[in-house]
DNA sequence: TCGATCATGAAGCGACGCTACATGGTCGAT
DNA sequence: ATCGACCATGTAGCGTCGCTTCATGATCGA
């Protein structure tokens, strides 16, 4: 037998907490992330189950764990806050204007690509703040961003299938082929498409192995069917490029990042016989997507993206 | 400029009583329907409009009136009700018990002909208590009992376009001819079948002119060429059958509900040439459908309608 | 014009949720 | 194995919020 009127007394900012640690993963994170102390969170989860009659969230060793009804129960919460958000955002598509803080999180080149040019069409829109943040991560991390960030610029390689990013919505920004970068001497630079075996034998500069555009650089040496020789290997691409133009190497280097910012000191040369690319887009939470003012952001983001592609 | 977080410290809550009294009219009713005091419902209203700082409400004459913020707000809060309801309908369907109160209202033959069945079949739902309520109104005030609950058995003549309801969920219940209802001893008493001009100059007993039978009785003095002669006139069907059994006019009258009441007592023989027939449908706002239990009665209500037809 | 009805304001009270601090349990490093 | 760091939770105290009760003002119908 139920008792009527149970769920009466559930308050959503007491699911919207569930569904924090749901995404999070433990009281302290929450606590940061919604700037209430520990013991608020730890105490609301307590009357969210106490008012249910339902155990949520057990301990487990230092931290705690949702148990199958908490799972179930944070699924039921983020649908909760899809719906508000939506509710909030048709509140303001009637009112007419957009306002709120927007936190934005990027990789470095694709900061330092889009960024500028995204704050200058922000400008149209006074009432919304933009906050950009800079967090360069694995790509399969990028999906956990979104839960301290409204809008996540994530790229993954495109050959490969997409990392899990469950429940998220994911907007494609760009599409970046990789191309070779060489010195502007390098006999080569004045070709308009080099092979695998063209540049096989040569020095190459490369990010760590757990990054995309070392895959490819894999594949690359499995087409041309000897290892290639990497002699330097980094994840900062504006140093790449300054090893690069001085004749250190040479390197699979995003197109339109790259020729942004070093055009002119480097020659970058298609790839031929090799789909290399990769693909940058943005995620976001369903809830913070609804919001008004993240779209208005995005739809910056997509314009800005569109006019270097 | 929009301030940040204004929407943040809204309360469902003020939503739902704004909702209310977009539905209900006034502050007193409000009250009435939610078990408050009429100054809680105008306090609450009034740090609503304080926290978005819009006028929702104006005072006109000696009630109140919604602004266009406030008709839009309201339309909004209809969806987060529904989304709150559809959460709360997952969590019990997870969960696997059904439980909570339901109000039924139906008008009087439908009550007496779906509810002691309704109420066999409800019995496999020990935690639902249905309340039902006998609620006589005309055609077009179904829709605003659905204010006040959960579920309303409506009916209205198939002939002319449905009454406004905008908003809300309705379900077929029964699609119910009009019989002519005939002593047993009546010369057409035998016939399958009988048209308007065979039945045009006997004395009928018929509802009064607003209710969708006359309109049925108007039409077929139109077919037949000559007025209708109405001899009395109630809107009490039991007593309809019964003068009608003992011979002082016959009548129009449903065929399920009065074969299943007066079965025996009188004769029901179908009218040729003129398609007459009431719809008996089930009418719920959308936030109350989606509640498990509200769903749980409809489709009883339906399988029972279903056993009729 | 009077009484009924309706909305709203003021005062007081109870419930709720937060912070700050203390406690107990768990893991990693030495 | 021990210590220290970290994490979750319980307790005490306090501020806020929302409700009820009562009073007031406005409006409509008889």
């Amino acid at each position: 037998m139920i008792e009527d009127g149970l769920w009466r007394r559930v308050d959503v900012a007491h699911l919207a907490v569930l569904r924090e640690l749901a995404e999070h993963g433990s009281v302290t994170a929450v606590a940061r992330a919604t700037a209430l102390s520990p013991s608020a969170v730890s105490q609301q989860l307590k009357v969210l189950q106490r008012r249910l009659g339902v155990v949520l969230v057990e301990r487990a060793g230092r931290g705690v764990r949702l148990t199958d009804a908490g799972r179930a129960l944070a699924g039921i919460a983020a649908s909760v806050s899809t719906a508000l958000a939506t509710a909030e955002a048709d509140w303001q598509r009637y009112r007419g204007g957009v306002g709120g803080t927007v936190r934005l999180a990027t990789f470095h080149s694709a900061g330092e690509l889009l960024v500028p040019g995204l704050l200058d069409r922000m400008a149209q829109h006074p009432g919304v703040v933009l906050e950009t943040v800079d967090e360069d991560v694995l790509q399969d991390d990028f999906a956990g961003l979104t839960a301290d960030y409204d809008v996540v610029v994530a790229h993954r390689s495109d050959d490969v299938v997409p990392p899990r990013r469950d429940g998220l919505e994911v907007r494609l920004l760009l599409r970046e082929p990789l191309d070779v970068a060489l010195p502007l001497d390098h006999p080569l630079a004045g070709r308009d498409r080099v092979t695998p075996a063209d540049v096989i034998d040569e020095d190459w500069i490369a990010p760590p192995p757990e990054f995309p555009i070392d895959r490819v650089l894999t594949a690359l040496a499995a087409q041309a069917g000897r290892p290639v020789r990497v002699v330097r290997r980094t994840t900062h691409l504006p140093l790449t490029e300054k090893l690069v133009a001085r004749g250190h190497g040479i390197a699979l280097l995003p197109r339109h990042t790259t020729r942004d910012r070093a055009e002119g000191r480097l020659a970058l040369v298609p790839l031929a016989d090799l789909r290399a690319g990769r693909v940058v887009e943005a995620l976001m939470r369903p809830d913070r997507a609804a919001r008004r003012s993240v779209q208005v952001v995005l739809e910056a983001l997509v314009a800005e993206a569109a006019s270097y592609a």
